[in-house]
DNA sequence: TATAATTAAATAGTATTCAATTATTTTGTC
DNA sequence: GACAAAATAATTGAATACTATTTAATTATA
């Protein structure tokens, strides 16, 4: 085996998560605009979105959702909580829980940022089917690492 | 419309960036363990990456290869320095270009990291033709955000 | 009931990202 | 050809994010 075949499985054009993590910081990158008008990290971001359907959810499950844990939610939570979006408080049941709620400041902040999905489609660029196809095999790829 | 409807857009589940940002950060800590072993990072990896197959890039190029700024790419760059797998020095013909090239133990990293990409294949667990519409699919991604 | 094990979040240290700055080279104009 | 303006490349600093460790609360077990 020449030296060219044997190292061939380390060219960064023959990896799949180099253009995964090239792919996701590059569309984050063309959210920014769109999420600076409303003073949002894309990390806040999604955050809010889970908080907009379920109004109330404990730092755990949020993790859960978000495939995030306490070590980069609790930073951003305080940031949240800072700007008015959520109130932060623990559990009367179990002490251990922190429980993150949305404000009416959170939700007043869901119409403002309605438009951005459809802002961000056009950036990307693909076919329903293609989108589709690529959403079935990133979920996939995830319930298989976990 | 009610509003179910008028916020469907914004239901984490129908996101496509989420799934890849997630994808991404789910994979990279599935490969910490194996680049704990030779005590990289994976933006390290990546980076070592280019520099087994080009020997010498200044950090534009590298930046270019990697989706990646200059000022994401000087504190990796000193950093691998730090370790002596690099060398960085100002070019001759432009002083404003770093030209970063690999020593000997840089070279010889490649020979302990060339298990990964294997392990890395049973970690993901998909089959050939869900990888090549995978990768098709990102690359077009990052060929129309950019 | 006391102790060990588990669970949840916070903290601390490191890495990464973005915006602004500095240094160098190139371009345009007189 | 000399000079100012524009463009280019990398660094710095501040903010954000990630991982491992610590602290606090609860549950299970001896």
């Amino acid at each position: 085996m020449n030296n060219e075949e044997k190292y061939e499985s380390l060219k960064l054009c023959n990896q799949v998560c180099f253009p995964l993590y090239a792919c996701s910081k590059e569309i984050i990158r063309k959210y920014k605009p769109f999420l600076d008008e409303i003073d949002l990290t894309y990390t806040q971001y999604i955050t809010m979105m889970v908080l907009w359907e379920k109004k109330s959810v404990n730092v755990k499950t949020l993790g859960e959702s978000l495939y995030l844990d306490s070590g980069t939610l609790t930073p951003v939570l305080k940031k949240l909580e800072s700007k008015g979006y959520i109130n932060r408080e623990r559990s009367n049941e179990d002490e251990r829980n922190l429980v993150v709620t949305i404000t009416k400041e959170g939700e007043n902040l869901r119409d403002k940022a309605i438009s951005i999905p459809a802002k961000m489609g056009t950036c990307v660029k693909l076919s329903l089917e293609e989108v589709q196809c690529l959403y079935n095999l990133l979920y996939k790829i995830i319930g298989n690492v976990r």
